[in-house]
RNA sequence: GGUCUCGUGGCCGAGUGGUUAGGCGGAGGUCUGCAAAACCUUUCACAGCGGUUCGAAUCCGCUCGAGACCUCCA
């Protein structure tokens, strides 16, 4: 293969070739979720994304160590309940163990991306089990002289860093437009600029997470975890960290500087960064209350969806958009990508069952490359996926007996069509509930009866059976063959 | 206000100086007892106005519009 992988690099904002730091290992660090509520469409696009990404590595021969990590500390405030004495108390009883709320929604988080077929990181590092590691970074951010204390909360100097550094080389912000932020926030007190971060906070009463430090009973600063836990497990510098684009700032332009003064080095070669998922053209944020969980939308219990959506539909729908631009949800969109997937997925059966012609009417050799040209561009998966639907017309085409395919050329089809579909894609056939040895039998007397009656020219028996089997969504499909049938969803 | 991104046909969504994206939908046809599925053909396009160029949806400028980040956020 000639094409060499190219990806769009956040740092420069231009495609770089790939060349990992040291071949054949490549080290991906990507920001996973926040364990405090369940994962809505937003957070499958990253997952799906650096899925395709982990999974393309991995075919192209690379050995992948994919860290992604759960974070569990820091944002996990103890709400003070408003009102009664009496809510408070009873809310106080039931008040959960934070480490018990993190497993609820990490179990729930697990389900979901199973059910999308997103390959588990190779490791999967908690926050709060890595705070000795974010303290000790902490530390050798004071010892280069970084970080200033006030009560007990240590935050990061911006203004000596940019003195060598250059704050903002990530998301192309300036110093000066920082500084002409005339933006209030909260806690501005303690620090010595807006702009300045924390890396460590002391606790407030009323927060239930803290541990001991050399400068308070608190807990690490919000992008103190990344910084610690990539070094741990990828080294001081890796090829790839990923995340959303909200995250561009400030939580990836405030891990290069801890990075860069606690380590002396830009801790990562390529930054990638996957766009947002809209709805009415606006991003779908837990905080605008606009996200759909994904829970709802397999289940299609939500007001905004105006049916249950597959797990692969939502998948193929991710993939059917570059990981770079932002995708627009809608059930108009859903229920195209569901029927796409439905005639690529059943291409894939076809394929199968497909016989040897004499000669090849198809370039397959060309399409293959094809396929391999669009994912070396930079993940390009739609366009991936329009040569897979090449594949598809080929492949009804061969068993329409239009066309026809060589013994070599069938086989290299069934590859690259399995390759890119199942492996790289991570498309699988979804599981059909009753297709089991009972029904299966069932189907095959029922369809064996209607086939007699067809013959018989009694089609008000064959139209009988067919239309009774459509009200259990249950539809036939004939061809020269014989009848096929399958679940309407 | 600052930084940045985007504006493609009925919908979603690629592409980016000259050649078909693709999916879904619509129309016509082939096949079928009729359907469905499949296949073939086909319709609809690059926000607007200028400029560069032999040639621009693609480069540049302006206008209009949308969005993201600047605060936790995938």
């Amino acid at each position: 293969m000639e094409n060499k992988l190219h990806i769009t690099n956040s740092l420069s904002g231009k495609k770089e070739l790939f060349e990992p730091i040291n071949p054949p290992h490549v080290g991906m660090y990507v920001c996973g979720p926040t364990a405090y509520g369940d994962a809505h469409l937003g957070h499958a696009r990253p997952a799906v994304c650096f899925d395709l990404i982990y999974r393309y590595m991995q075919h192209l021969g690379y050995q992948v160590r994919y860290v992604r990590n759960i974070t569990d500390v820091g944002h996990l405030e103890h709400d003070a309940d408003e009102g009664e004495d009496k809510v408070a108390k009873k809310a106080r009883l039931e008040k959960l163990e934070p480490m018990e709320v993190v497993q609820y929604y990490v179990n729930r988080y697990h389900q979901n991306m199973d059910a999308l077929n997103v390959l588990r990181p190779s490791i999967e590092p908690h926050a709060s089990g890595h705070i000795i590691e974010q303290i000790e970074l902490v530390k050798k951010i004071q010892e280069k002289g970084f970080a200033y204390e006030t009560n007990g909360s240590l935050y990061f100097d911006i203004k000596k860093y940019s003195k060598d550094h250059h704050y903002g080389i990530l998301s192309g912000r300036r110093l000066e437009d920082l500084m002409s932020e005339t933006r209030q926030l909260e806690g501005q007190g303690e620090k010595k600029s807006s702009y300045d971060f924390a890396v460590w906070k002391k606790a407030q009463p009323e927060h239930i997470m803290r541990w001991p430090s050399p400068w308070s009973d608190g807990f690490p600063g919000w992008h103190a975890e990344c910084s610690a836990m990539g070094v741990k497990y990828l080294g001081e510098e890796f090829d790839i960290h990923g995340g959303g684009m909200d995250l561009l700032f400030p939580h990836h332009e405030a891990e290069i500087a801890q990075s860069t003064v606690a380590y002396g080095k830009s801790p990562v070669k390529y930054w990638l960064h996957n766009n947002m998922v809209t709805i009415n053209g606006k991003k779908m944020g837990k905080s605008l209350g606009n996200a759909i969980s994904l829970f709802d939308i397999f289940s299609g219990e939500n007001k905004l969806m105006e049916k249950a959506y597959s797990p692969m539909t939502i998948r193929f729908f991710i993939l059917q958009a570059h990981y770079r631009s932002t995708l627009d949800f809608s059930n108009e969109a859903l229920q195209a990508a569901e029927k796409g997937l439905k005639r690529l997925m059943q291409a894939m059966q076809t394929l199968e069952k497909l016989e040897v012609g004499n000669s090849s009417d198809f370039n397959i050799q060309g399409l293959e490359s094809k396929c391999y040209e669009a994912m070396n561009d930079d993940f390009n998966s739609p366009v991936l996926i329009s040569h897979l639907f090449e594949g598809v017309r080929i492949i009804n085409s061969v068993n329409d007996k239009k066309a026809s395919l060589s013994t070599t050329d069938l086989e290299s089809l069934k590859q690259m069509m399995k390759v890119f579909t199942l492996e790289i894609l991570g498309l699988q056939e979804e599981d059909t509930d009753g297709q089991d040895e009972l029904i299966s039998y069932l189907m095959d007397t029922l369809l064996d009866i209607r086939q007699n009656a067809r013959k018989n020219k009694d089609f008000a028996t064959s139209d009988k059976i067919r239309d009774d089997l459509a009200k259990l969504n249950i539809s036939i499909k004939d061809s020269k063959e014989g009848s096929s049938w399958e679940f309407e969803k």
